[in-house]
DNA sequence: ATAACAAACGTTATATTATAACAAATTAAG
DNA sequence: CTTAATTTGTTATAATATAACGTTTGTTAT
């Protein structure tokens, strides 16, 4: 088994399932609760298990909700630059792939001259149902 | 005392003094020690204040922090758009005021149509004294 | 294969961040 | 003054996250 292949372990590939099926994010020790019955029981080997993750940009985490949600940008592969939309009313997020927007961030250089390698932008609105139902 | 003026109660104003005079974001029980000797003893005392403050834009929350820091732009009075500079090393954070950029999130459109009200943006790097010790 | 090292695991305890619930006090307006 | 709204004080508890420690597993190089 010679697999140069990242390979994830078991904790994270369960806790990775549990992400990649949700409709949203999810909370850790809501993915907690859900992987009981796979054999994980404390929250450290949640968070390890999340932290890696995150490392390998498989998962984010949404800073404003404390919640982890799945990658859906195969770009951002090192978690450097992400950017999601967020609904007021329902909670949905989703994950923003726009190309403009990124080269637009990665880019920017700030009043004293500063480049960003990494950077997290939350948007806040209402999502197309939620402003249909208004 | 018709001072139609938003005006701070006793809590509210004694959180605002701590945070606007600290040289960066401060957390939230890190206040409420700081503030003890002025007769606040609970976490709610501070939370709620601080809830206030950021409700009337006075101060901003760093959310890959858990910290809190005042407004240096006198532009986003309700807190709806933010962007800050956070050094990787030595944790030292700054509110980005550029106009450019600021335009640029507001009237960002994304893919599928949707327009933001608020947004929350946080740029990690290394600011200039550290990137001189490396 | 086996020694040496790194990564992941399991477990318990604890730290940190934040809110619920309820009653009393203060302030703003009519 | 009366009423409503906001703010306060207080206790308890919920929710989120990490420390510390020893064990196991996986990788790499002899
Ligand atoms: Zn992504
Ligand atoms: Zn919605
Ligand atoms: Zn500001
Ligand atoms: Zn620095």
């Amino acid at each position: 088994m010679t697999q140069k292949q990242e390979q994830l372990s078991k904790n994270q590939q369960i806790v990775l399932n549990i992400i990649e099926k949700a409709k949203g994010p999810l909370k850790a020790y809501s993915i907690l609760y859900n992987v009981q019955k796979r054999g994980i029981k404390a929250p450290l080997q949640v968070y390890r298990a999340l932290e890696k993750l995150i490392e390998i940009g498989k998962i984010h985490k949404i800073e404003s909700k404390n919640a982890f949600i799945a990658c859906k940008n195969s770009d951002c592969e090192i978690s450097k630059a992400t950017a999601f939309s967020i609904c007021n009313n329902c909670e949905h997020v989703k994950e923003i792939k726009n190309t403009k927007l990124s080269k637009y961030l990665s880019n920017f250089v700030d009043n004293s001259g500063m480049k960003y390698k990494k950077y997290n932008l939350e948007f806040f609105g209402l999502c197309k149902d939620c402003k249909l139902k208004q």
